[in-house]
DNA sequence: CGTATGGTTGATACCCGTCAACCGGTGTGG
DNA sequence: CCACACCGGTTGACGGGTATCAACCATACG
């Protein structure tokens, strides 16, 4: 886990000693508006309080930390975002990767913010709250992005809640699979092949479920012939056989509640 | 089911013929922002297309209305929100009170938007979609409070996803109580007395549980004294007996993930 | 009075959590 | 260099929590 953290990802194209900005960040498409010309980031690019590298392992924020300013994209990397419930147990809220915000939750200071961690080596924009509130106040457009970026990232809670409320561990997993596929693919990865960036353990506690379980639940859909799997590579067999199965498909009697 | 829609609420104080609207509505206190003073309505009035009432049973909007642009506050009674899935099995995505919103996340227009149903007889204001964008264009603060309404719900789906993968069914069942009660005695009502608008079976699909559990779950609970319920009336005996159970206190070996 | 809906309760099956042992890889210290 | 601990992953045995299915009752409504 020594090794130095790798450069500041470049969108293809730019130099590679450049400094890094938005204009020239692999993940522009991702996070920013796709409309608005490359000129006109600097509204967004005055946002930004700094760019900086996290090696694995390392938190983007803590638990009850006293600066609620911020937030925060990946450039680059995974991470996750964790609870600790009553008991001390970790409870993973949910995963991310390059183009996705952290810390949308606290615009309203409403509830207690979790913690993140980052899973691979991470390269991060911090955002200032306060200046990402002034540039909303002062310009139109932007204003209307943030409350597009509020509402879809509503939209994805409520799909991960959906997820949750889905019957069988197979389903929940094969649909965390294929979203997790899609995601990838939206990065430019092949679709039906990737790493996983969390363990069994995490996964199991996004999903509501034990990383023994996950483990089975792998076994099944090799054995399937759905995927093949070597430890956190992934490959997609079967398409539409994993759709399957996140359906509810291979229910032996009757599926669950659906 | 024939009974007339009751009156359009006021205010207390307010005269019982008074035409409906924001400034005696008896909710606003909870949809609205507190700071703003009641002469300065004008802004939120203007966004109110119309304010219609429901009866128990009808929808507020379907699943895949083309009408994408209209969003919900209930003034008074309860609805619920709800999905289908592949198998047609309709799947709760949550309940709503006088004072919530619905359809915030059509703003992003990601999402298929599903369907909301009147749980009891309701009074619902049909918001301008267009016209609450404009409105949070041209004022600085409509927009700071869109911001914030956006970012609460944001944090109260993540509450509720929280709930689904809290581990044991007595857990959720109680966690899901004691919301319930919270939000009652929010709306003045009493906190360890209330009516529940919902089916069984509309709670176990919010819970991902079945109504046979809810029922046995009740059972449970009354046994332990922590409540009494007699068909949708429920009684919260022992409101701390109550959050051990949404704690996982009673777990006969070992708690399941908590 | 007949029907439909919602709620309760029992018997049974089975999914999945729990516990445990084991293995491979990695980092660490002798 | 090897021994060791540790972590992540796999696999098996076992038990318990819930779903499932069913019968039955109460209520509302035609």
């Amino acid at each position: 886990m020594n090794r130095p953290p790798s450069p500041i990802s470049l969108a293809p194209g730019a130099p590679a000693n450049a400094k890094p900005s938005c204009a020239n960040c692999a993940a522009r498409r991702l996070c920013l508006p796709s409309h608005v010309p490359l000129e006109d980031y600097g509204v967004f690019e005055r946002m930004v309080q700094r760019r900086y590298q996290l090696l694995r392992g390392e938190h983007l924020y803590q638990m009850n930390e006293p600066v609620h300013d911020r937030l925060y994209v990946l450039r680059s990397g995974h991470s996750k975002t964790y609870h600790l419930d009553s008991d001390g147990q970790q409870r993973v809220t949910g995963f991310q990767m390059s183009g996705e915000f952290l810390g949308l939750d606290a615009i309203g200071l409403r509830q207690q913010r979790g913690a993140a961690l980052a899973l691979t080596d991470c390269e991060v924009c911090e955002i200032s709250h306060r200046r990402l509130q002034q540039a909303a106040d002062q310009s139109v457009p932007v204003g209307a992005w943030l409350r597009t970026l509020l509402s879809k990232e509503l939209s994805r809670q409520q799909n991960a809640t959906q997820l949750l409320r889905g019957g069988r561990a197979e389903q929940k997993f094969a649909i965390f699979l294929l979203r997790l596929s899609w995601c990838f693919a939206e990065r430019g990865g092949m679709p039906d092949s990737f790493h996983l960036p969390m363990t069994r353990q995490e996964i199991g506690d996004y999903l509501g479920l034990t990383a023994a379980t996950i483990s089975r639940l792998l076994l099944q859909l090799k054995r399937a012939a759905c995927v093949d799997a070597c430890g956190r590579d992934i490959v997609v067999l079967d398409h539409a056989g994993l759709t399957a199965f996140a359906h509810g498909a291979a229910a032996p009697a009757q599926r669950q509640r659906a």
